[in-house]
RNA sequence: GCCGGAGUGGCGGAAUGGCAGACGCGAUGGACUCAAAAUCCAUUAUCCAUAACGGGUGUGAGGGUUCGACUCCCUCCUCCGGCACCA
């Protein structure tokens, strides 16, 4: 009986190790939550600051990668309130797509209810986890009150002929069974289904013209000195942007032998023109067909137009690919020196970049070079380098540096590089073509033939043809009880199909297609702005009183995709007149991934890999809250790694961020009388000075206002978390090695330190910060608290330690007054013996006096 | 091939021209305890030497600039990410 009463004493003392963090951090929760505490309006006595995390897919609970970079947004969100700024931190949930879909589908429910109910589990975990956000601007873009203004914006946009309807090779995944964008083609896959090829379809579809703002979104992407390089160049790559000329050669008509119709190619080397010898053409191109009818080519041609559209496209146009093609029978003739060019077709034109059809210079292109050895195509030297001479029956390998023009009429001697405008000017001239840029951009491909998204506002007449819905009649409104079976639910659904042509009023029909998720989440930073407008997408006057995003933080993988999408949303809504901003997001941070131990399935070897279900090495965060609670799982997060890098996760780190918190809570409770006692002492305006604090205090205080400076630092600039926690860890060590006497100097510098350790903890660890906070009989949030300042003349010292090298090396630190001159240092290292000795007898020739850090002696 | 990023102890990482390894994890030894856990204290790059003081080497490799380089410049290697026949 005994036994069991002191086993049972023993558990108690032991739970009383940890802190109660549970219970903590609910109530503070709570406390937050019905004071709205992160409630923000416009206010123009304070200066701005929005802190935005990409908001997520709501496909059921958090991850570890969710959990980061909502610890990363939250911390910059609550410092940034305690610096006085007026903080916009807002969430919602990017709710359309076709996962829900799916899901609902495989489970025999609806898209709306299966959303509602992940976006019910994610928005829980959010709230537990104490992240400050204005939860008033929540969106969900499935809502009627959101996707009602994608439809408005996507007829402003047709208003400003930004929107097209046109019919061209599409990409199409079978196991979405829709159409994908440019951008959402993974390696010649779906971005979904890394297994499943798209297929290459024609097919009538919305486009919104994304290349009208190629040049600005390339161009001012130098404008965005904060984004990381990487992104930037990823985002240049993909706009590609080339130039060249556009060169009108003629296609030598059948019947008369003479100069024809247009044949137009782009080239980026005008000044190889000279040296064309041959031409060669898509195969998908449309004029294949009718260029070869009625040649003895015809059929062969028709044969490998058949075979080469049917393989794979991501495969066809792979680089190591072989080249192959045919000659169609046809001729184009050189504008420039009239000569007869033969025509090819071959697998590796594309059609979709310039016109489709290119001209070849073998002699200073490799892969045209290649070709012709293959076809056996004359091969003619248009370019001399300086130092030898080409022979064209000679060459290895095309010649592609810049050298002087031959062959080239007016253009002999003119070095190659300064060629190319002048044959451009020339062309100009003459007729024949003209300077001109080409992209490697495509327009965007935004509709999908799937149910879970917003509905495109136009409708379908026989007489009229495709007619937006007139602005006043939106939102279409997604029909809810629809039937899911083949293809999409829309095109079925009768009732939903039935409408009337807003131009001549006889009966229409809806269109089916629904607009790509990435349309939703192109604005939605403009919304938070006004979530509530019920009149417009959002009020300008709002939307300039918060925009742009000051910090935007997410995932490298929306590099392209959705900031690309959302730049150009941001500039074509600015040519709207909707906002006056050009670019959404002024700094960005794109945050690392969050890896664990697991097999490699491609070699089998153990490695740290993202968590992942299928490796299944994830770590889930709801455990890790219940165990260690928010504040350790976000400190842990944020201490870890810096936030742009990878993120290994270890257990037994996360037991020392829990050890700290619990450390933490011990010192405020051991320490409570001192601390309550400084706090009396400071607010009764108990002034400690520099010139009159004990050695003990100074070191302290020094360590204490060290912190504030370096903190501040890394959270304001620097986004360094990680050793912005370590310097706390520092000050709490500083704390445990201060001996503490029983006087007012000794229980006001300890005050002021574990005061300030508290202060810079709150953005990490808020719920601990505040529960401490109130113990010590504020009545107020720690968030309503200023952010400490530092205090110059408590980083002051009387004494320094100089290093002292020889030659680079350290050998003896030296103890000098802080405002000893040069003079007495540069002596006091020569005569130092550790010096001396190192010299061997030398005298020194030169002696380095860094002030306050180190002397070097030389010799 | 082109573009971007990174290479530092047993591990995560710190230091952006001035003492390399802050802080944390792990490990080792000690205190407390009947014992364990928790906590606290000490040590912890590596090699040589030692009673002790000390000394050599070291930030992917090689070169350079500098009194001084993890840090700047050049050449190269490895890893990660992106793009890749774009005429």
């Amino acid at each position: 009986m005994q036994e069991i009463e002191n086993m049972a004493g023993q558990a108690q003392e032991q739970m009383e190790t940890y802190y109660p963090h549970g219970e903590i951090e609910v109530k503070w929760q709570k406390h937050w939550e019905t004071r709205k505490t992160d409630k923000v309006v416009e206010d123009d006595t304070k200066p701005k600051y929005y802190v935005l995390e990409m908001f997520p897919y709501p496909s059921g609970p958090l991850h570890m990668g969710h959990v980061r970079v909502y610890s990363i947004g939250d911390a910059l969100a609550r410092f940034f309130r305690m610096k006085g700024c007026n903080v916009l931190h807002p969430m919602g949930y990017d709710a359309f797509g076709l996962p829900a879909e799916n899901a609902a589908i495989k489970h025999d429910t609806m898209p709306d209810e299966w959303t509602q109910r992940c976006i019910g589990i994610m928005k829980g975990q959010q709230k537990r986890l104490g992240l400050s956000y204005d939860w008033d601007r929540e969106v969900w873009t499935c809502r009627e009150d959101y996707y009602r203004w994608n439809q408005f914006i996507f007829l402003e946009f047709h208003k400003r002929g930004l929107v097209e309807r046109r019919t061209s090779a599409v990409n199409w995944c079978d196991k979405c069974q829709t159409v994908l964008a440019n951008e959402q083609v993974v390696n010649g896959n779906c971005w979904r289904h890394e297994d499943t090829p798209v297929r290459i379809k024609q097919m009538p579809q919305w486009y919104l013209k994304i290349t009208d703002y190629a040049e600005e979104l390339l161009s001012s992407l130098d404008t965005l000195t904060d984004w990381p390089e990487g992104v930037k160049a990823q985002q240049r790559n993909w706009i590609g942007r080339s130039e060249g000329a556009m060169v009108n050669f003629k296609l030598v008509d059948r019947e008369t032998g003479e100069a024809g119709e247009d044949f137009p190619i782009f080239t980026t080397r005008p000044d190889t023109l000279w040296g064309v010898t041959y031409m060669v053409m898509a195969p998908e191109h449309p004029k294949v067909m009718e260029l070869v009818e009625g040649t003895e080519q015809e059929e062969t041609v028709k044969q490998f137009v058949d075979r080469i559209c049917l393989e794979d496209r991501h495969l066809r146009t792979a680089e190591d690919r072989e080249k192959e093609g045919m000659f169609t029978g046809r001729y184009a003739i050189n504008p420039l020196t009239g000569g007869k060019i033969p025509i090819y077709i071959a697998n590796f034109v594309l059609m979709e970049y310039g016109t489709g059809c290119i001209m070849s210079v073998p002699a200073h292109d490799q892969r045209d070079f290649e070709f012709a050895k293959k076809y056996d195509i004359p091969i003619k030297v248009v370019i001399q380098p300086k130092d030898e001479e080409l022979d064209a029956d000679q060459m290895a390998a095309a010649f592609v540096e810049i050298g002087v023009m031959v062959n080239s009429g007016p253009f002999n001697g003119v070095p190659s590089d300064k060629g190319i405008p002048k044959v451009i000017e020339y062309l100009a001239e003459k007729g024949f073509g003209s300077g001109t840029v080409q992209y490697r951009l495509r327009d965007w491909l935004i509709s999908r033939q799937r149910y879970w998204g917003t509905p495109i506002p136009f409708v379908w007449c026989e007489t009229c043809g495709p007619q937006p819905v007139p602005s006043d009649h939106l939102p279409v409104v997604l029909p809810r009880n629809v039937k899911f079976g083949e293809g999409n639910p829309l095109a079925t659904d009768a009732e939903w199909l039935k409408c009337v042509c807003p131009k001549c009023g006889k009966p229409a029909r809806r269109e089916t297609d629904t607009m790509d998720t990435f349309f939703d989440s192109s604005w939605y930073f403009l919304r938070y702005c006004d979530a509530q407008n019920d009149k417009l997408p959002f009020a300008k006057a709002a939307a300039d009183y918060w925009m742009d995003v000051d910090q935007y933080i997410g995932g490298i993988e929306h590099a392209i995709l959705h900031l690309l999408y959302a730049r150009f949303f941001t500039k074509a809504l600015r040519d709207c007149g909707l906002t006056s901003a050009s670019e959404p997001f002024q700094r960005l941070l794109a945050q690392g991934m969050v890896t664990n131990k697991a097999v490699d399935p491609k070699d089998g070897k153990e490695k740290w890999l993202k968590m992942s279900k299928s490796l299944h090495n994830g770590v889930d965060p709801q455990e890790i809250i219940e165990k260690y609670g928010a504040d350790t799982a976000r400190m842990y997060i944020l201490f870890a790694s810096p936030p742009t890098k990878e993120l290994p996760w270890n257990d037994d780190s996360i037991e020392g961020r829990y050890r700290f918190l619990n450390r933490i809570w011990r010192y405020f409770h051991m320490r409570k009388e001192a601390i309550l006692q400084g706090m009396e002492l400071v607010e009764k305006r108990f002034k400690m000075t520099y010139d009159e604090a004990a050695e003990g205090d100074r070191v302290l205080l020094r360590q204490t206002h060290a912190t504030i400076q370096r903190i501040t630092h890394d959270l304001a600039e620097r986004q360094q978390f990680n050793t912005a926690i370590s310097a706390i860890d520092e000050l709490l060590n500083a704390v445990g090695k201060y001996k503490e006497r029983d006087d007012d100097a000794s229980a006001a510098a300890v005050y002021t330190a574990m005061r300030t350790i508290l202060l810079t903890l709150a953005p990490f660890a808020p719920h601990l910060a505040e529960e401490l906070w109130e113990m010590l009989g504020n009545t107020e949030s720690i968030f309503q608290e200023a952010w400490p300042e530092y205090d110059e003349q408590w980083l002051t010292v009387e004494t320094i330690t100089i290093v002292a090298q020889h030659n680079g090396k350290v050998r003896a630190r030296i103890e000098v007054p802080a405002d000893a001159d040069q003079e007495t240092i540069q002596q006091l290292a020569v005569e130092h013996e550790a010096i001396h000795r190192s010299l061997e007898g030398r005298a020194p020739k030169k002696v380095i006096v860094v002030p306050g850090k180190l002397v070097n002696v030389v010799g």
